[in-house]
DNA sequence: TTGTAGGCGTTATCAC
DNA sequence: GTGATAACGCCTACAA
């Protein structure tokens, strides 16, 4: 049973009303009885129960996280990112893990609207009407995503696919596939537009495989497919896919990146300690979570304020897993 | 401004206390006025605060979840474990992550604890009084972590290790050694007291490398020692760091498992993936996640019950960086 | 600077 | 089965 404001106030001789400024340094308390206050907190082991405050304040010092999968690297640091700015500002973290299920959406938002100041969302998929049903009200920041009249974080991709692209030009490839990962899921449209913005400029035809799951298991399906179409280079939707299709490449005898050369996307830890380390497209994976709650922050502070869209630059890194066609 | 139960008492013609009744679906209601309650209800988006209600019952719907790092894919898998069972239960989850920082823990559990029912937490070092001290009443669960007298659930990591030395011993290794984690974290207590068991048994001297961060960075460190020892096998941490060793050991020429066996710890995702597939000791992460989830159920129905301590077993994998000695 | 009192939205208790 | 009403613990005018 924990000590509330009327048990400090008894022990240090004042009223609850005192109590509270000592805590909200709100109003004004004289530095001795604030002093006072605090001592017999401290000693009864007392402070503010957020449920009672969030009631007449409004505020629960707490922000919300919706992402798809905290397994996959990917979500995981972003999540660091988020938790590490939001314990900086003193604040909670309510996560949700949709599991990759859009249906199971909306019913997370509602289980923690109420119980956040704001919402950090990463949402790959779901219309931005759902989206705005939902939210009703919370101020909210897409991730990952950037629909118009959003606040959103998100990382320049296309960009990063354009960059991939133009290297496995410069070293001399002209057959290069392209496995892509969820449909309809917004980056995977980036990725597409980066690349055909690109191909088009190089004057090439980018072999597209298809859609995968953005799983190591989903790479062994692409790797089959691209040893079938006798591509020198690969663009794989993501350094899990890459890492699987590498995997069941070299079980059938080819050498990455002598007969194969691979591109991978995100960048995840991982990435640089496969044999060999995977040249892929790095995404400020932390600072789009630490971003997304600064963004939100202003939000909160004027609701009334105009979206801002933050894109974060991405950037290939040259690893080991390209090189010059040899065939 | 969300609708209040007031407001749906005046839109369908009954009191606040019936409309509380229609959802706690605690006190008796007909039929009849329960759906016109619920109609109202959904027509004005209105459902209970969590916060006024916790106020009253005690009760907020939601767990608790501190874990010492996010980004482990171990502790991602735990997270995605307690996640899917507290959504199966219609309870919010709060994370926090102390970024392996224990100074950081208290904080953290204040923080969470009065806006949650019970507590799962992965400690991997604090002392037991201080943990009692900071959770103060509210049901705590440890993960990964034992301590007498406390509600937990763990891996039987202890007996992982002792199946990989045996393992190892009978492929022929004489000379095999360990690489341990951080010093101090009871998981690592785990570990080493199933191998020193296991070679008393054997009768084998196990080399100890010494202490090393679990990281692929740390690895690359063993690698350089357990190559200057010339043990022909070596046992990993986890696999994080297993993947460092190896990637450093092939790039000073010596062929996994050819020249050196390797054995890791914990079955990440990425440990199949690997070239080659890593034999690492499988642990049930998403099963302790879960079955944490359980005992905390159990917990908090009864408060008084006497502690429960559940031991998950662990199972050796055998892939494809062990192999007998070639040396 | 400090105290008094009303109310935030809900549930629990008691009448009816 | 249903309606008034008093809490829950706190913050915030307003008064002193």
């Amino acid at each position: 049973m924990p000590a509330t404001s009327r048990d400090v106030a008894r022990a240090a001789g004042v009223s609850v009303a005192t109590v509270s400024r000592a805590f909200s340094s709100n109003g004004a308390v004289s530095e001795a009885t604030k002093r006072r206050v605090m001592a017999e907190a401290t000693r009864l082991g007392y402070y503010p129960d957020p449920a009672a405050r969030r009631l007449i304040t409004g505020r629960s010092g707490n922000i919300g996280l919706i992402v798809p999968d905290l397994a996959n690297p990917f979500f995981a640091d972003a999540a660091k990112g988020v938790e590490r700015a939001a314990r900086q500002r003193h604040m909670g973290l309510f996560i949700s893990d949709t599991d990759e299920q859009d249906r199971l959406e909306p019913e997370a938002v509602r289980r923690i609207c109420r119980q956040v100041d704001g919402l950090i969302w990463a949402s790959p998929r779901s219309a931005g009407d759902v989206l705005k049903e939902v939210t009703d009200g919370v101020p909210t920041v897409l991730l990952h995503r950037r629909i118009p009249g959003w606040w959103s974080v998100s990382a320049d991709i296309g960009d990063g696919m354009a960059q991939a692209l133009r290297n496995l030009y410069s070293l001399g490839h002209r057959r290069i596939a392209y496995a892509g990962g969820p449909e309809r899921s917004y980056s995977g449209q980036l990725r597409l537009e980066g690349l055909l913005g690109a191909s088009a400029e190089l004057d090439l035809d980018i072999i597209r495989l298809g859609s995968f799951a953005p799983t190591a298991d989903g790479g062994i399906l692409v790797a089959d497919l691209v040893l079938a179409t006798g591509a020198t280079a690969l663009v794989a939707y993501n350094d899990t896919m890459a890492l699987g299709a590498i995997s069941r490449a070299v079980e059938r005898g080819r050498r990455v990146p002598e007969d194969l050369s691979v591109i991978a996307c995100d960048d995840i830890a991982y990435a640089r300690m496969t044999i060999p380390p995977l040249t892929t497209i790095q995404v400020p994976r932390h600072e789009a979570g630490s971003e997304a709650v600064a963004l939100l922050d202003e939000l909160m502070a004027d609701p009334q304020a105009t979206p801002k869209e933050k894109i974060l630059p991405t950037q290939l890194v040259i690893r080991r897993t390209t090189d010059v066609p040899r065939v």
